[in-house]
Formats: C-alpha cells, structure tokens, sequence
DNA sequence: TGTTCTTACGTCAACGTTGACGTAGCGCAA
DNA sequence: TTGCGCTACGTCAACGTTGACGTAAGAACA
C-alpha cells in the first residue's frame, strides 16, 4: 500500500480510500491510485484490514458438520453457502466424524480466526465449553442436535415423530415384527427415533421385542452383517425400520444379498438422491436439507445483524415419502 | 493480552512466549500467565499473529468446486479435507455453479484473505487472470479441469479415454445405434468426452449419427426430456451414454417412465452411492475420487514446503464398473 | 470583504501480535 | 576476582490497514 502511494503520488490514507470506494478521492486520484494498484499487483489484505476495523467481521462463517462428503451434510452445506454468501460471508467446513476432541479443536481454531458465527452439527454431548464464546457474543447455531448446558439457537428435525410415523406405517401396513437398526448409542437424534420408534409401537399396543431393536450399529458393512442375522433369528423380522441413511443402503444391500427385497418392507430415515430408483423404490422419511440450511442461515444472519432476544429453536417436521419398499404387506413367516 | 500480561504481572511479550509454546518462560511465570488468560476468557488472535509473523501463513486453503452439494464435489472436498487438515490447514469451501464470475470474485476474496493455496476445479474456459498469483507465488492446484494459458499443477481424469472405454464396452456388447448426452457444449470435461466417444466409433467403423449426440442437456429433468425424445426416433438408439452423474439419473427415470430400463442400456460417468441398487445395477466409469482429493491434496502441501520444479499434471485413469445396466444386449427395433 | 462551509486530501496512532534486541541476575571456570 | 555464558524476562518497533482529526484551497454567502 505504502508502495502504490508513491507511486501514485499520495498517502496512503488515499489509496485506502480508494481500494475501500469511500468518498473524498477525486476521480483523477482514484484513476492513478487504480492504475498504480494494478502495475504493482497490489492486493488489499483483508486480515490487517479486520484487525483494524471497529466492528471487525472476518466474513467466515465455520461450518462443523458430521462429514462433508456424506448427501446430507453435504446438502446443508451447500444450502448454508446459499443463505450466507450474499451477505458476504464465506463457509469453513471441517467434517467432525463423531470425534468430540475433533470438535472441540476447530472450534478453537474457528475462535482464534474470529469466525463470525459458527455452524454446529455437534459430535459433543455436552456444550458448557462453549458458554464463555456465547457470552462473548459469537452467534452460534446447532443443527440436526440441539445443545445441552448452553443457551443457543438451533435448527432440529423432530426424530421422535419421524421415526414414529414411519413405525406406525409399518404398523398399519399389518406388521408387528417391526426391527429397528439404530446408530451409537449416545447420539441424540438416534435416542430420540429410538424413543420414537417404541411409542409407536406402544401406541399399537405391540409389544417390544428387544432381539429387533438393535444399536450401535456403525456404517454400511455391520448394518448389512446385522440384518442377515436378523433374518436368521427363529421369528424374523417382516419390516425394517433403518435409523440412518447409510444404516439404509446396508440394509437394502443385505436384502439383496438374501434375495429377501421384496420380502421385507423397509423405510429409512432420510432420504438420498437414487432412492427412487432402487428396486422396490424406497420409503423413507425426508428431512429437508434444503429448508434446514436455508434456516440456519437465515437465523445465523439475523444474530449478526444484532437481533436479540432468546434463543430460537425449530423443529422441523420430516415427512413419510413413499415408494414402494415400506408398503410391502407381512409375509408368512418361513419355517 | 495486555490485560492478561497486567494480570499475571508480566509482559505482553512473555504472554506472546507462553501463548505460542515458545521457550523463555520459567513454569511459574506460564501458570500465572495460563491462569489469567483463562480468568479474562483471552483468545489469541490468528488474524494478527499471521499479519506480524514473516512466514504468514493464514492456514487456509480454498477449494472452488462445481458445487459442494454433489456427491461428486462432495467426496473431493472430504478427501482434501482429510489431506489437508492434518498439516494445519482449514478449507474454505465455494461452489461455483459454472459461474465464471463467481470464480473471480471467489478468488479475489481468497487472495485479499492470503490463502496458502487454492484448489480449482474451473467454471472459466481462460486463466490468464490468475497468472499474477501465481507468479506472485500462490499455490494452485487444478483438478477435473486444466488450465489454460497458466502454467500450475492439475489432477484430471482422462475423460476421453474414459469416454472411449465406455463406448467401447457397449460397441463390444453389440451396440451400434449409441446416443450419448453431454452438458453444457463449452465444458471441457464435456467436449473430451464427446471426443472420446466419436473415437470410439470411428475405431470400431460405425458411423457418427449426430441426432444421437445431444449436448448442452443441463440437468436431470432436461436429460430425461431428451431420452424421452431420443425414444421416439424412428431408428432409436438401443443404447445411451450418459455423460455426467445427473444425467445418469434423468437418463435412468426416463428409461423406468418408457418401462425401457432393461431393454435400452445404459452406461454413466461418474459413479454415485447407490448405483449398484438401481434396477437394474448401473454401469459406470467411475472416477476414483478419494484418490484424486487425495492427489491433489498432496501436491499442495509439496508446494507449500516450498517444492520448485514445472507444474505436475496427474491424469488418473477411470475405470469401468459392470453392474448390469451396460451389459443389455441391443434389442429388435420396434417398429 | 470577511466568514463559514465543503471537498480533497494528509498525519498520526492504534488494532493484536511477534521479531530483534537489550538486560539483569546467576552459575561457573580461570 | 573477572569474565563469560545462559536463562528469563522486558522494550520497542513493525506487520498492513483505517479511524480520528487536522488543514489548505476553493465555493458560497452575507
């Protein structure tokens, strides 16, 4: 900057005025000071620029989902970058892996940057940790989790209901030998379809069956595994309701493998691109990803604009798609 | 982090010492310091220490991808992550839409931000804009697109032999009649694909039908559109070539609407998570995109230690996954 | 004519941090 | 004793930028 300014013949008080498109530079001035500018490949630097300024907005925005490269979080991201980009806001992403150490590091991080907000899909059970950050003011939003020992916004689906419609649908379809394949066993959202599940089965007045409920179940290769036992058991499940997206894809891949496909209805949680191309086509439960971004964002938006006011905390409604898998009728139990 | 040195009754700069780990400070003096910083809630500030210190590295790294929210971006953006995050280094991630301008302004914002390095996979066609960066020393790593008239790295994957392979394998498998639908016509990943599969049928002697090669289809809704049409012909083609992964998935639908699915075959580029559930099974060329992240993410950190030498550019080869949906021998014409 | 206002600049210090360098105090060898 | 080296600090300036404030020259007005 100091460079352009001799060359340009002025302070460099001007050339800031110029590079920043505030008044008070003649058009003559600003020519030189943009020619100048562009013979030296000059470049503002927006950390010093930060550090100076008043309200000082890093315009980043830290996204922590469960894995970038997974359809939904994916699909969040990509519909935050919608909502904040033309506020000026750029996403840092950083996949957590269900690893609490993961996220307790990037969040530092993410402070020590200045982030002007944080995007949570928490792999913490407890978020004490970050009260001092919501003190000093850091707009925070968790989604698909809410927060627990903190007071802050977040953007949830309703897993207790979703998973419940998609039980009571398997119910009325005239099944009662309904498993369930559940992830770890300490995620929130995965306790709360859990819970869904058994109400509804409750609500039927169906007896729960603890061999059907099965949980912990990591990844596509154990859910594939634990159906095929399942399948084994001496009163085998006729409906399979699947907690997660890729709890799904094992279970469709195991149905398969047994030739059981169109045996065994089964409706996932969670939607993804090709589900209604498989064979049968699946039901699942949708949860909007598009909406659920789009409304982080717009409440992340709203803090940074200074709203205040108590924490907002959405529940989003998951819907039942069907499509084919979810419908199949009870079958005769093989003997 | 003068008041936490006013609190621990020392200097800023032996805050600065027990801050950064450096040596100099007697273990009483770091406790003192350590718990003032705590009782004051200070957090270092990256934006300065990186604007003081000489070698300034900001510890992030751009990815400009087509859009995060594909899967095929999606696992390019996890793999980089997974590389990048262990030597420090934060992601800041953009999906550009085939937006040229975009890019520049993407770029810009990245630059004024003092990126350590930028990962591209192009919406422009020319990057001479670009060459000023680089020769200011910025790294760049190219990937699924080269550059051109820059002289940076780049991580592509042989679309034309890629391309070429699948028309072969559907040449081989009987086909004569072999429509292919491409995106948007100035795309480069498009036009080599185009390239590959004219080569394809020049080797095997068949003659080029241009109603049978459609491009600029944008789109899922617009490919089955263009099936549908291309069903209609009176010489239909018994076999299509999808060019990219949403046209696949128009491609397929249209096929499941005209009840065809297992008359006409299929084969994709770019392989997606349930391909192999489709009914029946998608052939693909798939594109190892875990390794290309990986690549990519590899030879950016080779630049960041400071490795000379002439831009590296990786072709990786794709590999062609039979499924089932490529394998459909050519059926009778109906007539 | 003098006075006030406005425009187009310039000067200076500060944002939070760290590199370069200075210094006091102590141990230790000659 | 002197002199040297070492450790544990402190002082100061600078990184690139901008807010606060100052000022000179011309315009506008009484």
């Amino acid at each position: 900057m100091k460079d352009v300014a001799r060359l340009a013949g002025v302070s460099v008080k001007t050339v800031s005025r110029v590079v920043n498109g505030e008044p008070g530079a003649s058009a003559a001035v600003r020519q030189r000071v943009l020619n100048a500018a562009e013979r030296l490949d000059y470049r503002h630097n927006l950390g010093a620029s930060t550090l100076r300024r008043k309200d000082a907005r890093s315009g980043i925005v830290g996204a922590l989902l469960q894995d970038v490269g997974n359809s939904y979080s994916a699909g969040l991201l990509r519909a935050l970058e919608d909502a904040l980009r033309p506020a000026g806001l750029s996403v840092l992403a950083a996949s957590l892996d269900e690893e609490p150490e993961r996220e307790r590091d990037i969040v530092s991080d993410l402070v020590a940057r200045r982030a002007d907000g944080l995007v949570l899909m928490p792999a913490t059970h407890r978020h004490e940790y970050l009260i001092s950050e919501r003190r000093a003011g850091l707009p925070m939003v968790f989604v698909d989790r809410r927060p627990h020992g903190l007071d802050c916004d977040s953007v949830t689906v309703d897993n207790h209901g979703g998973a419940k419609l998609a039980t009571t649908h398997l119910l009325s379809g005239g099944h009662r030998r309904i498993a369930m394949l559940s992830d770890l066993e300490d995620i929130e959202t995965a306790v709360e379809r859990r819970a869904g599940y058994r109400a509804a089965l409750d609500d039927a007045g169906v007896e729960f069956a603890p061999e059907l409920l099965v949980h912990s179940v990591r990844g596509e290769l154990e859910a594939a595994r634990t159906v095929t036992a399942l399948l084994h058991l001496a009163d085998p499940p006729t409906a399979i309701l699947a907690g997660r997206n890729i709890i799904t894809v094992g279970t469709v891949r195991a149905l398969r493998a047994a030739g059981a496909q169109r045996e065994i209805a089964v409706v996932g949680f969670d939607d993804f691109p090709l589900a209604d191309l498989v064979e049968p086509a699946l039901t699942v439960i949708r949860q909007d990803v598009q909406r659920i971004g789009a409304e982080v964002g717009r409440i992340l938006l709203d803090r940074l604009n200074g709203e205040g006011g108590p924490p907002r905390h959405l529940v989003i409604e998951p819907t039942l798609v069907q499509r084919g898998s979810g419908e199949i009728p009870p079958q005769q139990v093989s003997r």
